[in-house]
DNA sequence: CCGGGCGGGTCTTTTTTTGACCCATTTTTT
DNA sequence: AAAAAATGGGTCAAAAAAAGACCCGCCCGG
C-alpha cells in the first residue's frame, strides 16, 4: 500500500520498465518450474526468435540468476529466492495486490490471490496457481480432517506443486467427485492419492462414475463401502475446486445439442459439481449426478479453495464464487483483470 | 528499510534499471531548477549528443511530465511532483539512505542528508543540497533566536533554495564570518541579508575583513556597534557553514608558499573560520581572524548545519564535522562515498 | 553408440540509435 | 523596432545495436 506512489513513480520515470521486468520475470519463472531446459525451448514457449531469448539470458547469466550449462538452464540458488521473493513486489507493482483486494470486496469470498499472467498465454501459470494454493492449503491443515479434492487441470496443479512434506496427523484425502472423461491425471480420484502421497497421509477412492441418475445413486448407498466413502466426502472441513465454463463442461458430459441450447438460452455461463450457474449465481440446471447427493458442500465446507484461471473462465469464476463469504480463490491475472472489466461494464453494479 | 530487499530484487533482474533510473532523474531535476531551457542548453550541460538528449526529452514529454515549448522545455504539475516525491525512494534504491545511517554512526553527528549525484560533475546537485538544508532550517526556526550563517557557494545555496516564507518572530540574521575573496553573492554578509529577506526577518552585518591581528581586533572591539554584533553572533543558536579544504581555503586567503608547504606537512584537510584541521579532526593551525574571537562556535551554538559536496571534500567533511554530536551534515553522493571509501581503506577504524 | 538437444560461435540483415545538419519561429536583447 | 539568440522540429546518412539464420562440437540419455 505504501509502495504504490513509490512504482508509480518509477513506472513514470522510466515506462519500459514493467515490460522488461514481466519479460524477465516470465523468462525466470519458467526456467524455475521447467528447468533445466535449453535456448530453443525457451524461445519456441515464449514464442520469440532465438537470438532475442539469448540475449536476456547474458543478461540473467551475468546477473547470476541463471546457470547456463551443457545440460540447460538452470535457476542459481540467487535465482531461485529471487522468483519467489519477488512475486509479492511484483505483484504490488503490477497492481494486482490492488485487484485482490477489489476483487475481495466485489465477489464477497474471504480472500483472493491473483497470480502474474494468463494462464492462456502462458502455460506456468497454471504452475504459479497450484503454488499459491497450496500455501492456503497448508495454512488450512488440521489434524483428523477431511480434504476433498475435486478434479480437472487446476486441481492437478495444486497436487503437483503441494511440497511433499507430513502434514498433521490423521487427515485422509478424498476425491470431491466421481469419475468424469477420460484423463486420469485429472481424475479426482488420482488427484486425492497424489495429494495424500504429498502430505504423507491416507486416501479414499470413489469408483464411480460422476454423471448418475437418482435411481442408481440410491441403489449405490445401499453398498456399504459406498456410502461411506460418501459420507466421509460429506464431512469434508477442506475442499478445493476448480471452475468449469458450462459450454466446456456440458460438452465434456456429453451434453445433447438440445441441452447445450438449453443452458445457452438459461445463461449458464460457469458449472461446479454438475450444477450450471447462470452470470447472477444462481443455479439454472444440474445434471444427475453424485453432486446431489454432494448437495451444497461448497456451502457447508469450512475452507474452500478455488482454483481457477484464464480470461475465459472470468464469467464463470464469478458466477461460481460470487458472495461464498469462507471461500478462498486463487486466479491469474488475466480472468482477474477480465472480471473488473466485466463489472466496470455493468456499471459497478454487483451482478448478484 | 523495508524497501531495500525489493529494490536489490528490480536491480538484479533489471541491471540497466538503475542507470536510466538517474539519468532521467537528474533531467528532471536540471529541468526543474533552470526551467525553461533548450535541447541544446540540456545537451551541453548533460555532455551528451543534441540527438540523444532529444530522444529522453520526447519519453519524458509522452510520460506527460515535461512540457516542450517554443520558449523551452518545462516541467508539468506532474513532473513537479515527480522530481520532488521520487528523491525520498530513488534515495533508498540507490542505497543513499543507508549511506545516511552509515555516516551518522561513522561521524557521529545528529544527522546526516546524503544528495543523489556529485557536485563536481552536476551543479545542480549544490542547489538540491541547499534544499535539504532548507528543510533542516526551517526545523530549527524559533521565535527570537539568532541565526548565523558563513561564506561561500554552499551556503549561497542554501539562501537561494530558502523559501519566501515568514518565519517566527523575532529572528536575527547575521553573518558568521567577516568579508573573505572578492565574490559578493558568496559573502556572508550577503548571504544573510538573502536569507533574512527570505524570511522576512531582519538582519545585522558584519563589515570587517575575517582576517584579523588580534592587535586590531582589540581595538575595533572598543568600538560599540562591532563589539555589538560580534556579541549578537556568538549568541547564535543557529549556525549554517560550509567546509573548505586547506589548501584552497588557504591559497583564498593569500597565504605565502612557506604557510602552504607548513599546512601540507602539519597533514591539514579541511578548514572552518581561519582554523585548519588534520584527518584526524585536530586544529593544526589558525590564521588570525575573527574566528579566534567565535572561537568554538560549532561547538557551543544548539543547531549547526554543514553543507558540504563534492568528493575531493571528503577528507575535509571528515576531518571537520567527525564527532560533533550537534551537527546535522548535508552533503552529496559523491562526498558521502568517498568518505566511506576512506574509512574503507582504513580498516573501518575511527579516525578520532 | 548414436541421435537429439545443448551452448556457443558467426555471418548477414534489419532495426534502432546517433550524429550533423538546416529551417521556421519565438523569445530576448539591443 | 530591429537584431540576435535560442527554441523545437525535421531530415538524412552513418554507426551501432539487435535480430535472424545458420553451423559446429559436445554431452547425455535411451
Amino acid at each position: 500500500m505504501t509502495l504504490t506512489p513509490d512504482q508509480e513513480n518509477l513506472y513514470l520515470i522510466a515506462p519500459e520498465l514493467p515490460e522488461i521486468l514481466v519479460r524477465r520475470y516470465r523468462l525466470l519463472r519458467k526456467i524455475y518450474y521447467s528447468a533445466p531446459l535449453g535456448r530453443r525451448s525457451l524461445a519456441a514457449y515464449f514464442q520469440v526468435g532465438e537470438r532475442v531469448l539469448r540475449r536476456e539470458i547474458e543478461i540473467l547469466r551475468d546477473q547470476g540468476l541463471i546457470a547456463v550449462e551443457s545440460r540447460g538452464i538452470t535457476l542459481t540458488s540467487a535465482g531461485e529466492s529471487l522468483v519467489t521473493s519477488i512475486t509479492p513486489s511484483l505483484k504490488s507493482f503490477l497492481g494486482l495486490t490492488l485487484l485482490e483486494e477489489k476483487l475481495v470486496k466485489l465477489l464477497k469470498v474471504k480472500d483472493v490471490t491473483v497470480v502474474p499472467g494468463d494462464l492462456e498465454s502462458d502455460e506456468v501459470v497454471l504452475l504459479e496457481m497450484g503454488r499459491a494454493a497450496t500455501r492456503i492449503l497448508r495454512e488450512c491443515l488440521k489434524p483428523g480432517i477431511v480434504l476433498a479434492v475435486s478434479g480437472g487441470t487446476s486441481c492437478a496443479a495444486v497436487a503437483d506443486m503441494l511440497p511433499e512434506a507430513p502434514a498433521p496427523s490423521g487427515i485422509t484425502v478424498v476425491p470431491a467427485r466421481g469419475g468424469l472423461g477420460e484423463v486420469v491425471d485429472y481424475q479426482a480420484n488420482t488427484i486425492a492419492a497424489r495429494v495424500a502421497q504429498k502430505l504423507r497421509t491416507n486416501y479414499r477412492l470413489l469408483h464411480l462414475p460422476d454423471s448418475l441418475s437418482q435411481e442408481a445413486l440410491q441403489m449405490l448407498l445401499r453398498e456399504k463401502k459406498i456410502k461411506e466413502i460418501l459420507d466421509l466426502i460429506n464431512s469434508a472441513s477442506i475442499l478445493i475446486h476448480g471452475i468449469g465454463t458450462a459450454e466446456e463442461m456440458a460438452r465434456r458430459r456429453g451434453a445433447a445439442p438440445e441441452e447445450m441450447e438449453r443452458l445457452r438460452e438459461q445463461g449458464a455461463v460457469g458449472e461446479v459439481f454438475g450444477f450450471f450457474y447462470n452470470s447472477r449465481g444462481e443455479i439454472v440446471e444440474h445434471i444427475p449426478s453424485l453432486g446431489l447427493y454432494l448437495e451444497d458442500l461448497g456451502n457447508r465446507v469450512e475452507n474452500v479453495i478455488v482454483v481457477a484461471g484464464g480470461r475465459r473462465k472470468a464469467k464463470a469464476i464469478v458466477a461460481v464464487v460470487g458472495n461464498h463469504p469462507r471461500d478462498f480463490l486463487v486466479l491469474d491475472e488475466g480472468a482477474a483483470k477480465r472480471i473488473l472489466e466485466l463489472y466496470s461494464r455493468k456499471g459497478d453494479t454487483p451482478l448478484f
